[in-house]
DNA sequence: TTGTATGCGTTATCAG
DNA sequence: CTGATAACGCATACAA
């Protein structure tokens, strides 16, 4: 293996001279820094990047803490975008990153989570799917031991990023998007679970939507169970004339279920994963772009790692028809 | 950061004799290996990676390279499941993974990737999807420099293992019991891509199997893409009284085609993915264990980086009909 | 502008 | 069985 000395050597100069040329200190010659440069090239030296942490305290490294729901094909698609966003972005931020499910640390306390990634030396975490359960990720946040974006979850603080599209505005474009298409007036709500954070953005924005516009409401916890979404359909669809659900998954098992009972009501979803394209009947729902979302977080990770503050970042969402003729490919 | 040194001071030992305890040396005294481990515990102590691994020259880093083929539903779910697998046994093992797509590495030559996971400290790869295209990875593989795993594709030498299920088997297996099930005698194969070395072996398959049975067997290509399948479904179908498809998402394209012509003709994939319970009517599918294929190769390649010798792994398949009833959750 | 020397947290070699 | 001490490859304060 190439080290920098032998770089040093070939070129005729100092260790620190080639150290400094490649981390563009300013006091180097234009001669010494090309002749460097090029004994890099030539000899394709790429510096060893655990002797340059180790010795500098600095690292690029970032954890990708990922909940695997269920093994739900959505969660499936979402988190594997959720990790080529991220990934892509870092390689260009020149990060690198180590996938972590939390399934992996549910077992340890907060402190051995905080060995753990120190001695991998990881400074910054990206927590997907946070839960108001996670203890240990609060502690995580808490501590300010590691710089952290927390995609969907209204964490900020001075180490702590918040990523996210604006879950309750988009719960209620959507709604009204097709409610007003419908002419609906007694929406039925299939909601998510209840310790989620989006769960009740997402249902105040339903509840707004329905008091402004004075619908009947009803609301019902489908836990983001496409069966559960069935079963509530099934139930109480019959008295009403609308349903919303809190994710594309619940929207699914509502409409399958609409098309079991033979009747019509309009269905709307919540996420824009490719599935919806295979269910037969076109539904509204909102898309979120999670490659993007990804990718904004490891930037605003690096943000954060550069020394600035926390803040919330909001994304963009847009509403969409998903259909079968659009997917194929 | 607690280090090495804290805990020698503490124990009252030298940093030596700290390090003996943690790599479990057999020279030490069941007293100071006592003492040592509990002032460890103590302090939370967790051996710095980093240093450990610019001492040693050993390290637990490997690499895992996937292919992004395309966006669709099919091949994210089957990624995740990789990913999944491969980051779960790695935790076991002690080993820590970093995701790489091979977009990202497509535009280097074989020697800056060799740089790049070297710098990286990365002692063996995985590899997902390797087509008979790629250049790069074929060099890697002859390089010797990595210890190397091969999903899917028939590379074995002293560095390199190859994990996969018995492709040939398989497509004879599903194909044989589509067959007899519907009392066929003129089979349409849809073929996947010229480049997939999985490709090539499901072909023989089909091919042995018409041969002995006698059946008429006619040959396209869909390059593992829906719509291709469906538009040769559109044309070749009444001709023939069976789809064989190499992989769901094209039995699925077929399927849906052959609801469209409204007609019936047996359709069986190859993948087993979940997607295929949305589709409406039950195919037959081969059911790869993506989880575990990508575990036994986490275990294969931590047998090399151990010195063992590459050698051919062969993974179990199973015939499997997908139900809505059976993936709803 | 360049070079020398020290240290980062370990492992490994070699005396004791 | 235990303890100094020299690497590992690099960054950096300081000297030249």
């Amino acid at each position: 293996m190439v080290s920098i000395k032998d770089v040093a050597k070939e070129a005729g100069v100092a260790i620190s001279t080639v150290s400094k040329v490649l981390n563009n200190y300013p006091n180097v010659s234009e001669k010494t820094r090309k002749k460097v440069m090029d004994v890099v090239d030539q000899l394709g030296f790429v510096p060893n990047a655990m002797a340059a942490s180790l010795s500098s305290k600095k690292t690029g490294r970032v954890a990708l803490l990922i909940r695997l729901n269920l093994s739900t094909q959505a969660s499936d698609e979402i988190s594997m975008q959720y990790i080529t966003g991220a990934v892509q972005r870092a390689k260009e931020l020149q990060l690198d990153v180590i996938t972590v499910f939390t399934s992996m640390i549910e077992d340890m306390t907060a402190a051995e989570v905080t060995n753990y990634f120190e001695s991998q030396g990881i400074k910054g975490i990206i927590v997907y799917g946070m839960t108001t359960r996670d203890k240990i990720v609060k502690k995580l946040i808490d501590s300010g031991n590691f710089k952290m974006v927390v995609i969907d979850a209204p964490m900020v603080n001075r180490t702590t990023s918040s990523v996210s599209i604006d879950h309750k505005k988009a719960q209620i474009d959507i709604a009204r998007k097709t409610i007003q298409e419908n002419k609906c007036k007694k929406i039925l709500y299939i909601a998510g679970e209840d310790d989620g954070y989006v769960t009740a953005e997402r249902l105040e924005g339903i509840r707004e939507l329905c008091a402004e516009e004075k619908l009947k409401l009803t609301v019902r916890k489908g836990h983001f169970s496409e069966l559960r979404a069935r079963e509530i359909t099934m139930r109480y669809a019959k008295s009403n004339d609308c349903v919303v659900c809190a994710s594309d998954l619940m929207a699914i098992g509502a409409m399958k279920a609409l098309i079991d009972m033979d009747i019509f009501r309009p269905v709307c979803g919540f996420d824009g994963i490719i599935l919806m394209g295979y269910v037969g009947k076109q539904m509204n729902t909102v898309r979120q772009d999670f490659v993007k979302i990804s990718e904004e977080a490891v930037e605003e990770l690096g943000r954060l790692m550069q020394g600035q503050e926390g803040r919330r970042v909001l994304m963009p969402h847009t509403l969409v028809r998903i259909r079968y003729e659009d997917i194929i490919i």
